[in-house]
DNA sequence: TTGAAAGCGTTACCAA
DNA sequence: TTGGTAACGCTTTCAA
């Protein structure tokens, strides 16, 4: 098998000790002797057991990422905005997806801090806002960071755009194309970010005096399907919608699928918002982007908050984070 | 802290041997004192330590997914596909993205062997056939499953299905609908499938008399950014095709993003197929999925052959696993 | 600046 | 069917 700590500190002449000093960059080595460990090290292919090195040292060099079973783009940002810096670290990343709904995520973080005692965790909503998981989270004492948190956000280290700020713009872009009727598709209720996003929708209507209309705000819950599904029944409406605006690229995915299965020309006929800025976006025009792959970028940075043991919270800047197909001003 | 070993032995009065042997589901336990023994667990809020466990027994009750850098739609597949089997058996998942085209992949498969001692190895094209990872894997004796693989198909267990079929048949029916002139975008060099998918479409053509031309198959990268380009390629061709088959839904959905922004109709102006059938597929249409989601269900059959050591080569019942949108037939 | 020895929490081997 | 006790490979504490 390969070479334990103990046949690197005999091929080096050293204790383990000393080898075990130089595997964790601790001070007081010799420049000497931390070479000639190097070598040994090198040439015997030493790779330290992280179960040893978790067992006695309390460092695991892995950290967790919770999240629960989200959008295909929302999950692969994730992953790309994680690989960088656990790369750097050495630190591997576990994919823990939870439940939504399960009853005891509590839990369940629990036993995974027990069981893998991980040097940190990343929570994603809508888990980074439940209670029994922060409170798990914190009596073991494991350093995370939120990503989009819904409240306390002075709790821990966190990273969010404006979310309310974002989808009012997005809105006021569709009014001031002459859209009145501007569907919107909420996201998944447990998501503080659905709220958000609501809210600006909302806010942009106010502003311009256009009145409220329940009809075209219809429940979605972030995934392909459920933007299918309100889309449909926003264009069965009397008064249809000219625009939609869903509160998510998945979602916004679903509601082009609907508009093409129903023969719509899509911006003519119909004008679809999507919000996140995947590449999904591209399906839809112009770039009205300002930040480009919001959540690379917050799992990027939420991963170096988590490095850093820093308890900041990052709103990341971005006035806009949507895209929308823009057709012609609606008739 | 949680309790430990020592503790459930105490409280359920029995040695600490006992106790782990009802972990484990070991034979030789009374049923009464393994009920003791669980009621103390249970009491106590007992997790047994991964690191010990891994140290003492060499399971780690971790498996690793090796992946690439792939699209959305492919990862969330593994990742929906792995949940399941792994959440059942108790396995954490590490996912390990790897950079294709990186020098020292063996090496990185040993390192990550060494540290982590993975129970298995789930390994992602084009991974799936990298020899110097094969060895590494092998020579430590760690199980491992390939999703996929190109060549040797009996060295060791592993999931795939009939892509060059699925191809065939779905360029079949491009043909069966008119079209004569139908661009092919080929997927990452490195990948075996990009080649058997090929072969598929190169086939359907040979059979039903049409001449191959070279200017109709272009490079792509399997990602959302080269079927977008592809397709620019395609369509600025002097003698435009009438139909375009992407080798992978990211690149038709990049193929469908080009051919809005040039302001062709789908399917009117420009019929689209894609490869895998994620909800990507579902902005083309009609249905003509044998096989839903074959991505999930690779990835779940190759944790189930994982588990149980199997080394059985598996091809997954899927005549046709592609989708179109299809128009009127070509003029 | 270096080293010796005592754990860390579990499993494995051998007895009982 | 159960129980000691020695590993497992590293970090930590305390000396030197």
């Amino acid at each position: 098998m390969g070479a334990n700590i103990r046949d690197v500190s005999e091929a080096a002449g050293v204790s383990i000790k000393t080898v075990s000093r130089v595997l964790n960059n601790e001070r007081y080595v010799r420049p000497a002797t931390r070479a000639r460990v190097e070598q040994a090290m090198s040439a015997l292919g030493f790779r330290p057991s992280a179960a040893a090195r978790a067992l006695a040292g309390g460092r695991s060099f892995q950290i967790a990422l919770m999240c629960s079973n989200p959008g295909p783009y929302f999950l692969h940002g994730l992953m790309e905005g994680l690989r960088g810096p656990c790369a750097r670290r050495g630190v591997r990343l576990i994919v823990h997806a939870y439940e939504r709904d399960a009853p005891e995520l509590g839990a369940d973080v629990r036993t995974l801090i027990r069981q893998m005692s991980p040097d940190g965790v990343i929570l994603t909503p809508p888990i980074a806002d439940h209670e029994p998981v922060l409170e798990a989270l914190e009596r073991a004492g494991t350093p995370y960071v939120r990503i989009s948190p819904g409240v306390q956000p002075g709790r821990s280290a966190a990273v969010s755009i404006d979310n309310e700020a974002a989808a009012r713009e997005m809105t006021r872009m569709l009014i001031g194309l002459g859209h009145r009727r501007i569907g919107f598709i909420v996201g998944h209720r447990a998501y503080a970010v659905s709220n958000q996003r609501l809210a600006g929708y909302l806010d942009a209507l106010r502003e311009a005096g256009i009145g409220l209309d329940l009809e075209l705000v219809q429940q979605g819950w972030f995934d392909f399907a459920s933007g299918e599904a309100a889309a449909t029944r926003l264009l069965r409406l009397a008064d249809r919608p000219t625009a939609i605006f869903a509160s998510s690229d998945d979602m916004a995915a679903g509601v082009l699928a609907t508009a093409h299965a129903q023969g719509l020309r899509v911006p003519a006929d119909l004008s679809i918002a999507g919000f996140d800025d995947t590449d999904l976006a591209r399906l839809l025009w112009p770039p009205l982007t300002t930040m480009r792959q919001p959540i690379v970028a917050m799992a990027d940075r939420a991963a170096a908050l988590l490095f850093d043991k820093s308890g900041e919270q990052v709103v990341l800047p971005s006035e806009l984070v949507a895209r929308a197909s823009t057709g012609p001003a609606p008739a």
